[in-house]
DNA sequence: CCGAATCCCCTACGATACTG
DNA sequence: CAGTATCGTAGGGGATTCGG
């Protein structure tokens, strides 16, 4: 028992709380706003700097992000090979929550492994 | 840009934090995490408060978090029927940082909401 | 440089039925 | 009560190829 919890709704359906996890709950969504946090990228940017990501879905990645108003495609004008990725003001503040994820993971991460090295060993 | 990253390890292949989303990234373990919270619970307890989820998944879902040191499954020697899920202290440390994406769904829902459809329409 | 278009695989998820 | 077993589908994800 953590803390009394305000939403009892965040059982039901398709509550925000679960549709948000749609939106960042797969292999590659929060990487890839990790990434832009540090600045506005560029598609080639973003692909080499994240280790393992193939292009399809990269776009489809960034499509998604795009789409739910996380982040903002933006073609410079002066240049035709100008086109820019960057986090929304939406999702600027995303990042912090996000980051304490990242941060609980790097503390703990050692006892989740042994955890699993423990159960996997009597099962 | 939202604040100093210590880790620019995110980025690589199954460095902690990709790890860990892999562990909470699925449809519906932070929702049981989240269930767990308010108290140790019984299987059909927890199936019965979470609405749409499958005997077969909650099942997976279960055995996948206590595997990664999360929860905590305890038979009940008196009563035959006595099984019984809780957090574990790893687990409890993992709510907080859950919570805060539940707020923020919560807080920006309708702006993701509006923004989606915005998009739908145009594209 | 920034993708779009295919093809294909695998797994997550779901529905249903059955069990100690 | 707390699961297992089985089957079927959708879509996430990867490799490759092509285009503006």
């Amino acid at each position: 028992m953590v803390r009394n919890f305000p939403e009892p709704e965040i059982f039901t359906l398709n509550c925000p709380t679960q549709q948000v996890l749609d939106i960042i709950g797969n292999k590659w969504s929060v990487i890839v706003l990790y990434c832009l946090a540090y600045g506005s990228k560029r598609y080639t940017q973003i692909q080499r700097r994240i280790e393992g990501i193939s292009q399809k879905v990269l776009t489809q990645t960034l499509r998604n992000l795009e789409r739910n108003g996380l982040i903002e495609r933006i073609a410079n004008i002066q240049s035709s090979t100008g086109i820019e990725y960057s986090l929304t003001t939406l999702g600027e503040s995303l990042i912090e929550p996000l980051l304490e994820i990242s941060d609980w993971s790097r503390a703990n991460f050692e006892e989740v492994s042994t955890a699993r090295d423990l159960y996997d060993a009597n099962n």
